[in-house]
DNA sequence: CCCCTCATTGGACTAAAGTCCAATATACAA
DNA sequence: TTGTATATTGGACTTTAGTCCAATGAGGGG
C-alpha cells in the first residue's frame, strides 16, 4: 500500500549543478537507492521528508545556503541525517570543519563512484544505528514521562542502590509507601527486575554521578 | 621531589623543520606547556614517555614515518594522545583521513598561534577525559579479573536480573551456593547494592544484549 | 458536589536476599 | 604430602522486597 520498498534506503542529493545531479542520481539509482535530488539547500529543507534511514550527499559551494550552513541547520534541528560532502573547490579548513561537525566523508569532485558508494553505505549504516538508538531512548523516555512526580523521585533513589527504608527517609514518608510507588514504577517502566530498571535509567541519564 | 609540576601539561611536537620546532616550542613554552620536541616520528616513538595528560602537534610530511603513519602507530598501540596535525602542503583527502582517524584538528602552515592554542586546549581536555575514563575501566576490569570463574558466571547472571534460584538452576547448583558466590562478588567488586553492581557491569560491557 | 488522580498507610503474608558459623570435596602448587 | 584456592551445601535467622485487599485525604476539573 504505502510507497517505499522496505529495502530502498533514501539518498538525498543537494547540488546546484544540474549535470552533477543528473550523473549522481543515475549512479545512485542504479546502485538501488531511492534518490531525491534538490538544486538548493532551501529546496531540500522545504521538501524533504524524514522517512526511514537516509543520508545526504551535499555540495559545499552553492548559491544561498552553503552546504556547511545546511549541515548546521540540520544539527540544530536535531535531525539524524549523516552527510557526505562533495566539492569542486574546497579547502582544508572547510573539510576539517565539516568533519568536526560529524560529516561522514568529504569528497573532492570529480567524485569517484566507488568512493561515493562506500561513503553512502557507511552513512546509511550510521543513520540506521542512530535512528534505532533514538527510538529506543524515546521509548524509555516516554515511559519515564508516564511516572507521577513521586514515582519519578522513587525511581531516582532506587536506581542508585538505596533501600526502600532509606528512600522513605529521604522523601519523608514510610517504607510501605515506597514499596507501593516502587511497584508502580516497575510496572510503568515495563521491567521485572531492578537490574533492568537500572539499565533503563542509566540509558536515560538518571542516576549519573 | 618528582619532576613534573602538577599544572604543566605536556605537548609533544614532531616536525622535521628545525625552525618550526623552535618557533612553536617558544610559543607553547610561553603558554605554559611542557614542550617536548622531536625531529622525526622515530625519534618521538623511541623517546617519548607517557606521563599525564598530553597531546601531540604533528607535521604531516616528514622523511621516514609520515604524520599519518605515526597516527596509525599510536592508534594500534592503543595510546591516548590526541593529535593536532600541522602541514604546509596538505590536501583534502589527507585531512579527511586524519580527522576520520580521530585527529583533534588539522591546521595549515603557517599556523595561527590562536588556532593552535585553542586546538591544544581541546586536545588536552580530551586527553584528560579519556585517561580518566580508561583508568576507571581498568579499575573495574581489575576487580572483575579478581573473580573466580564461578563468581564471574554468577555476576553475569545476576546483572541481567535473574533471581538467585534461576541462576542456580542455570549453573546446575542450588540457591544457597549462589548466595555465597553473590556475596563474594559484591565484596570483590566493592559495591553495596545491586544497582551499583549493574552499573559497573554495564561499563565493563557485561550483560549487554 | 462528584469523579479521578495521586500520595499515603495498614495489615498480613510470601518470597527473596543477605548473614553467621560450619563443613566437605577437589584440583593444583609447593 | 601439605597447603591453598575454589566450589558447594546446611542450618538458622534477620532483612528486604513484593503482593493482596482496603481505606483515607488532598486537589482539580466538570
Amino acid at each position: 500500500m504505502s510507497g517505499r520498498l522496505a529495502t530502498a534506503a533514501t539518498v538525498f542529493l543537494v547540488d546546484d549543478d544540474a549535470s552533477v545531479r543528473k550523473a549522481l542520481t543515475r549512479l545512485l539509482r542504479s546502485a538501488g537507492y531511492d534518490v531525491k535530488a534538490f538544486a538548493s539547500a532551501r529546496e531540500f529543507l522545504d521538501n524533504a521528508q524524514d522517512e526511514g534511514p537516509a543520508c545526504l550527499v551535499l555540495d559545499i559551494r552553492m548559491p544561498g545556503l552553503s552546504g556547511i550552513d545546511l549541515q548546521r541547520e540540520l544539527q540544530t534541528a536535531n535531525a539524524i541525517l549523516p552527510i557526505i560532502f562533495i566539492t569542486g573547490h574546497g579547502d582544508i579548513p572547510t573539510s576539517v570543519k565539516a568533519m568536526k561537525a560529524g560529516a561522514v566523508d568529504f569528497l573532492p569532485k570529480p567524485v569517484k563512484d566507488h568512493d561515493l558508494l562506500t561513503a553512502i553505505e557507511q552513512a546509511l549504516a550510521r543513520s540506521a544505528r542512530q535512528r534505532a538508538e533514538r527510538a529506543d531512548l524515546e521509548d524509555i523516555q516516554s515511559r519515564i514521562d508516564s511516572l507521577t512526580p513521586r514515582e519519578r523521585q522513587v525511581l531516582e533513589h532506587v536506581v542508585v542502590g538505596q533501600l526502600n527504608k532509606q528512600v522513605a527517609y529521604d522523601l519523608g514518608t514510610v517504607e510501605k509507601t515506597i514499596k507501593v510507588h516502587r511497584a508502580r514504577v516497575m510496572g510503568k517502566m515495563g521491567v521485572k527486575s531492578l537490574a533492568e530498571l537500572v539499565r533503563l535509567a542509566e540509558r536515560a541519564g538518571i542516576g549519573k554521578i
